[in-house]
Formats: structure tokens, sequence, C-alpha cells
DNA sequence: GTCTATAATTCGATAGAC
DNA sequence: GTCTATCGAATTATAGAC
């Protein structure tokens, strides 16, 4: 419970911390670290900007919180061994496609140590685990994981950030279509 | 012939000229477009920060002509029908190993409407002719293309932007081995 | 051709009234 | 809890002396 549903003291400040939060993460993922002001994100929510260094102390602190994510990758046992592939891009294209933390990720990583710090986190701690649980040999794993990785940034690159039209007209179905064989071989081909 | 070699009216401009467009491709590539700062460029040439701005006027021209690059993609008709993969990811990762404009281009277009669009033209003009002269159907050249550039560009950013250490870890010879089956099927598979 | 000086913005962050 | 006012720093860009 936060005081907001407990009856907070004069206002609901939950919501309006939700709000900036929201506000944050879309201008994050549109603009990148430099571009995405404070200013601007107070515009979009309807409050001074200092409000925003009030709940979050500074915008660096702001951006970690709004890039919190659990990837929520599928359980590598509830998937045939031979749709590996397919199950992960499909989940991928969806939570790209869910909402904005992973776009603002992939763009403020580029550009910003803080954010390829926290990339580079989200990698060894949820993809590598992932890999280790499917791969012919275990030590193998951030290989692999690095590989399954650089195919999926890479669409996300080309469809959500770039934004080359033949990527945007291709559909769900395509790119998982496409891409699952690529990981699939990625986690459980013997060899190169 | 520059005004250098033609003997410049008081010194030489030319080398001068040379010496920002280098130091901006170091610093575009190493900070993104809004981190790189033309008085961070000019302190690395050595020379004030207002002759950057004598020489090209603002910083997005002079982004402009730092970022002018010729892929020189090897001719399709050069390589043996399956070697293509092979040809064209070991090409890049030569191209991304050699200097500093491809990783400058990178980290620009994720946060600059104007690297955006450089990319997307990149794209258009030296990939997809590529696909086009080898694709078993040419009308689906932009398709095959944007599939091929996903997984170059991802690598490219696993290793070389966001460093994911098993990335980095590789070796140029692994990069190929495991990349050109991928490349080699997006652009010749019958279908997906 | 090079530099000094500065204009004009814009940003993150702070202080304090209500 | 919210806002006004503002500081201090950094930026691009310009005007003009030498």
């Amino acid at each position: 419970m936060t005081e907001a549903s407990a009856g907070g003291p004069r206002r609901t400040s939950g919501v309006t911390k939700a709000a900036i939060l929201d506000a944050a993460r879309e201008r994050f993922a549109a603009d990148g670290y430099e571009r995405a002001t404070i200013r601007a994100i107070a515009r979009e929510v309807g409050i001074d900007p200092s409000m925003v260094m009030r709940y979050f102390g500074t915008k660096e602190n702001l951006f970690t919180a709004a890039s919190e994510i659990r990837l929520n990758l599928p359980n590598p046992h509830d998937l045939p061994v031979d749709g590996l592939g397919t199950g992960l891009v499909a989940h991928f294209v969806d939570r790209w496609e869910g909402d904005d933390v992973l776009t603002g990720l992939l763009r403020v990583g580029v550009t910003n140590p803080a954010g390829a710090e926290r990339m580079r986190s989200l990698f060894s701690e949820q993809m590598v685990p992932f890999a280790r649980a499917v791969c012919p040999d275990p030590d193998d794993a951030p290989r692999r994981a690095v590989l399954v990785t650089s195919q999926i940034l890479g669409m996300a690159l080309a469809r959500y950030v770039l934004c080359f039209p033949p990527a945007v007209a291709m559909s769900r179905e395509e790119v998982v279509e496409w891409l699952a064989p690529t990981v699939q071989r990625y986690l459980t081909a013997e060899r190169a």
C-alpha cells in the first residue's frame, strides 16, 4: 500500500510519483538521456520541474527508478526444446511493444555510462542464466547468450529506434519466423 | 588538391580541417552527439572552439562532414555464392575495427534525429542494393537487407558500444564463424 | 587564419514562501 | 505537497580585434 491508498497527509503523492515515472520512461525512450530534460518530463505530467527533483533528487536517480525492469523470460523448461528460439523471440517482441522501458534502456545505454552498465547487468543476470539452462555446454552459455542478445537487440534497433522502413513494415509474425531459427541455432547448435 | 598542397594564402587550413574531422569522429564515437562538445573537439586539436565554427558553421554540419562514409561493400559477384555471409561479416568486422566512423554513426543515430536519418540513408543506398544483387527475389531485397543489418548492427552494439564481456572476448574469427551462417540464410534462403 | 570576449540559451539543482 | 524565483554551470554561436 502506498501513502495514496493509506490516505496521504494532504494529497496523494503516489499517483504523482507514478505519473512522473511514466512520463520519464516515455521521454527517455524517445529522446535518450541527455535530451530528455527534467523540464519536459514535468511539463508532460503538468507539474513543476522542482517536484521531479523533490521526488527523485537527481536526474540519474530518476532514470534508475524509471528503468527498473524484469524481463520475465519464459521458463526454458516450459518450452519445447526445438521451440526455444520461437518462444524467446516472441516474448521479446511482445516486451518491446508492450512498454517503453526497453527502448529507453537501449537509447540511454548507448550514450550514458550508467545506462550501459545497467544493460550489462540485465544481460548477465537474466540472459546468461537462460542460456545456461538450455546450452549443451553450460560453460559456453555467456557466448551463446551474447549471440542471442545481439540478434534481438539488433532487430529492436532497426525496428523501434532507427526505424528502417522494411523493419517497421514487418509483422510480428514475420519477425518471429525469421529470427527464431537464428536464436535457436545460437542456443543449441553443437558448433558454429 | 586542397588549399594546403596548393600553397594556402597564409597557413595550411587543410590540415587543420582534417584534424578537426578526426577529433570530431573520435568524440562523436565515444560520447554521442550531445556530449561531444565543440569545445572538447577543439581542445583535442589544440585550437580555439571558434575555429571549428568557422570551418563548419554549425555543430550539425560538422557531424554531417565527420560521418561521411562509404561502406565499400565487396562486390557480390567477387564472392562465391555460399561465401556471401562470410565475406560480408568479415568485411564489417574489419570496418568496425578500422576506424571510429561506424561506431560514431551508431551512437549518434540512436539519440539524434539527423543521425538516424543518416543511418537510414546508408541502409537504403548501400545495404539494399547489395541484397538486391544476390537475393532470389529482388523484390524481397529490402527485407533481406534489414535482417542482415539487424544482426550486424546488433553485434556491433554488443561488442563495441555496450561492451558485453563475452562479445568483447570473442575473436574476430569466432564472430565471423557464428554470424556468417545467419547472414547467409537471410540473404539466400528461399523462405523463412 | 587565429584568438578574445561575449551574447543568448538551456539545463540541473536549490532556497524558500505558502 | 506544490510552486516561484533563481543560481551556477555549460552549451552553441557571433562579433570583432590582431
